[in-house]
DNA sequence: CAGTGAGCGAGCTTCCGCTTGACTT
């Protein structure tokens, strides 16, 4: 029995921990906060200086009472939680809730989780430290200030069950003011002008690719250029040779773990963190929730074994990384393998990919820069004063690349890194071939998930473990939709010169089309611009940065945490008020198209309780307004006075199939054709506008042979209950609930009795994990 | 689960950061 007590965040690195240890030393684990403000509270007291009341969250009584008894048969408790603000106050509400008493115990960190590294922290323990806790106060405090008290602001004046928050309210602007400037965007047409040149020699026909050093703004100047190319000499003028270093990146943070998955595996931020925790439980890698780039020092002699072995000592170069990113807080290593000499595991193909991904990136940092020798060839010609210029990239020593090389987010990063055939100064060249294109200017790119956390990072806006919660957030608050967007065709002039002769032709494109990016909804921009209007300070981008400066001050205490709460509510809590009994009407975003032609009555737009609706008409007239919702591809920024008009056209009667009636409309789910009392769903390319009775006959007929093909087995004594066949395999359908027929069974030799068996030992299970209350509540 | 929205009402919704589980269909 030990007479110690280590308690740590995190029951991996407990077990992990216990090893190093031995037998004087029970570790156990926290499993994160153990108390926080009340859930469903204001839980500040604003009178008596803003007092936290705090409480144990129903899930963390288990865990606090095991603590307990644990802490009470220990001579001394080592409160051993991470070394940042978060973890100073874990270990501060550990000491206050277990009741320990400070002569027993001890505050210990470790950066590394290494036998020598805890053994030293354990030789160095020391106090509590009150003014980081504080610093996390303040932190916890005013988090809660803001998110409870904006929130309902917006439940006043927009919508119910809206949020706001520090972090939640900047994410959801970052993506508003960037589908902004797309809509803004104006692209810009130039002419790039490509020409190909090739030279003999030794028998041997070598191909050179030059691009005009300038581009041209209209047709005109690029004809006329062509033109004269007709009767131009090329003579290399220059070659110049340069040296390129390149150097690996450091090794994966949270932050650039989830954009590399996201780039080069196509993993979402919260796939790859479940896929991480999986690694991380299994001791195949360190802690995935980390902001820093540090490699303990058993890492990368690990590495540098791996890297002499596999490629030679030339490949080896040791490397310490330091952190850049803002707020980082460092109290965990870089992510990477726990053993560097394990190169592959046993695991699913997706935690396969993503360990690979890690050892990889791990080893590229320990090792020597790649070295690239980079050749340009200026081609000047006769008649124009502008020059051809080619480039080349060789690979002199490949270096880190031999292992790994960092994705880019740029959809249009050329691969050029061709080699350049041997071209001499003053040689001629033979013009083969010169293309124009008309090329246009690239609007700025919408957020991925991935691109949005490390845009977060620079601004220092959340942590490691809340980058995917957040993303998942703004999504479920329907403020942020990610879907693909349809692109426009555009056309594009293409002018060839080939064999003395010129070719004008137009060839067509999609632009702007986007696939799985992150696009703000109706609601998300009228929320956003309400927030920007009335709470700037509070969604300025550096917001966070600013009040991190006061944490800082408290942690190093030069400042008081209450102080600094109370200075900020003096101004914050009065614009509330102040915006709350606003005078004005609701802030839902109203924009008039223009009048009706029919009935001469205003058409409008607006967020209305359910989300975008068009009206007809307004609340004062003797007639009520007609509503009609917008739908998922219309926003209220771009819809124009038709489309809105003819949203009221639905629902449309296309007139009786089999002596019933047909009727199109626009549901939650999208478009249908209601067809006695069934809801048929229309195919994507289908406009509800437009479709006849026909296409909707033939969608009802299909509809109806799929559900024919559904049924397995029905009994005639018992009509109400059915064996069909559905997404996830067979099963029985009885009284609107489903029950799984087990895998050994037949579903078409099941008798009546047998499946009223399967329901009756389904429905004993279900009672009980009924008392939960999470299916009900979930359902509605 | 495909009707909603313009005025009495009941009661609910919400933040950020630490950590893992245990549910189905």
């Amino acid at each position: 029995m030990g007479k110690n007590l280590v308690i740590v965040e995190s029951p991996a690195k407990a077990k992990t921990i216990e090893k190093f240890l031995g037998k004087e030393y029970r570790v156990l684990s926290s499993y994160g906060h153990i108390r926080d403000l009340k859930r469903k509270d204001f839980s500040i007291d604003i009178e008596n200086d803003f007092k936290p009341i705090y409480e144990i969250p129903s899930d963390k009584k288990k865990v606090v009472s095991e603590l307990k008894a644990a802490a009470k048969e220990a001579d001394t408790v080592w409160l051993a939680s991470d070394e940042d603000r978060e973890g100073e106050a874990i270990a501060w509400h550990l000491y206050d809730v277990l009741g320990l008493e400070k002569k027993d115990t001890k505050r210990i960190v470790f950066h590394e989780i290494t036998k020598s590294a805890i053994q030293e922290a354990i030789k160095n323990p020391r106090d509590i430290d009150k003014n980081l806790v504080d610093a996390q106060q303040a932190r916890r405090v005013l988090d809660r200030i803001v998110g409870f008290e904006l929130s309902p602001v917006l439940w006043r004046k927009i919508k119910p069950a809206l949020s706001a928050g520090r972090v939640q309210s900047v994410a959801v602007r970052l993506i508003v003011e960037r589908e902004r400037e797309i809509q803004q965007f104006k692209p810009e047409a130039s002419y790039r002008i490509v020409a190909l040149f090739s030279k003999e020699e030794n028998g041997k026909v070598y191909e050179i690719k030059a691009e005009y050093n300038k581009r041209l703004k209209t047709k005109e100047e690029a004809l006329s250029l062509l033109d004269k190319l007709k009767s131009a000499d090329f003579t290399v003028e220059d070659i110049t040779v340069k040296p390129v270093k390149k150097s690996p990146a450091p090794p994966f943070t949270t932050s650039t773990l989830q954009q590399e998955a996201s780039r080069k595996l196509g993993y979402s931020v919260a796939q790859t963190m479940m896929i991480a925790q999986r690694l991380y439980e299994s001791g195949k890698i360190t802690y995935m929730r980390t902001d820093s780039v540090n490699l303990s020092s058993l890492a990368i002699q690990g590495a540098k074994n791996e890297i002499v072995d596999l490629y030679g000592d030339e490949y080896s170069k040791t490397r310490q990384y330091s952190t850049k990113s803002k707020g980082a807080q460092e109290a965990h290593e870089a992510i990477r393998p726990t053993y560097l000499n394990e190169r592959e595991i046993n695991g699913t193909s997706q935690e396969k990919r993503l360990y690979d991904l890690i050892w990889k990136r791990t080893i590229a940092s320990q090792m020597t820069d790649a070295e690239l020798e980079k050749t340009t060839a200026t081609i000047g010609v006769s008649n124009v004063e502008g020059k051809f210029v080619a480039t080349g990239e060789v690979i002199k020593f490949d270096g880190f690349l031999r292992v790994y090389r960092e994705g880019t987010d740029d959809e249009e990063a050329e691969n050029e890194s061709a080699i350049l055939p041997p071209v001499k100064q003053g040689e001629r060249l033979l013009m083969t071939e010169t293309t124009a294109t008309e090329r246009y200017t690239q609007r700025p790119p919408r957020y991925t998930e991935a691109s949005l956390v490390r845009k977060m990072e620079e601004l220092g806006i959340g942590r490691p473990s809340t980058y995917a919660p957040t993303i998942s957030t703004i999504q479920q608050r329907g403020y942020v939709e990610k879907r693909n967007v349809e692109g426009e065709e555009r056309t594009y002039a293409v002018i060839t010169l080939k064999n003395g002769k010129i070719k004008d032709a137009l060839k067509k494109e999609m632009a702007g089309a986007d696939k799985n990016k992150l696009v703000p909804t109706d609601i998300g921009m009228v929320v956003n611009d309400f927030l920007v209007d009335y709470f700037p300070d509070i969604v300025d981008y550096n917001f966070t940065a600013e009040v991190e400066k006061d944490f800082d001050k408290i942690a190093e205490g030069k400042m008081q945490w209450n102080k600094s709460i109370a200075n900020f509510y003096k101004t914050f809590h009065p614009t509330v008020e102040k915006t709350v009994n606003m005078r004005t009407e609701h802030k839902t975003g109203e924009r008039i198209l223009g009048v009706d032609p029919k009935t001469g009555r205003r058409v409008s737009v607006k967020i209305g309780r359910y989300g975008a609706l068009a009206q007809i008409g307004t609340a004062d007239e003797e007639d009520k307004p007609l509503f009609a919702p917008l739908q998922k591809s219309q926003s209220i920024e771009t819809i124009t006075l038709e489309e809105a008009l003819k949203l009221f056209e639905l629902p449309r009667n296309l007139g009786e199939f089999r002596g019933k009636e047909m009727v199109v409309g626009i549901g939650r789910f999208g478009p249908y054709v209601r067809y006695d009392n069934k809801f048929v769903s229309l195919p994507k390319d289908a406009d509800p506008l437009e479709i006849t009775a026909e296409e909707a006959v033939a969608l009802i007929e299909a509809k109806e042979k799929e559900e024919k093909e559904k049924i397995i087995k029905t009994f005639s004594e018992e009509p109400g209950l059915q064996i069909l066949k559905g997404r996830y395999g067979p099963y029985i359908a009885f009284e609107k609930e489903n029950y799984k027929i087990p895998k050994e069974l037949n579903p078409t030799e099941l008798s009546l009795e047998d499946c009223r068996k399967i329901i009756a030992e389904a429905d004993k299970n279900k009672t009980k994990s009924e008392k939960k209350g999470r299916r009900t509540s979930a359902k509605k």
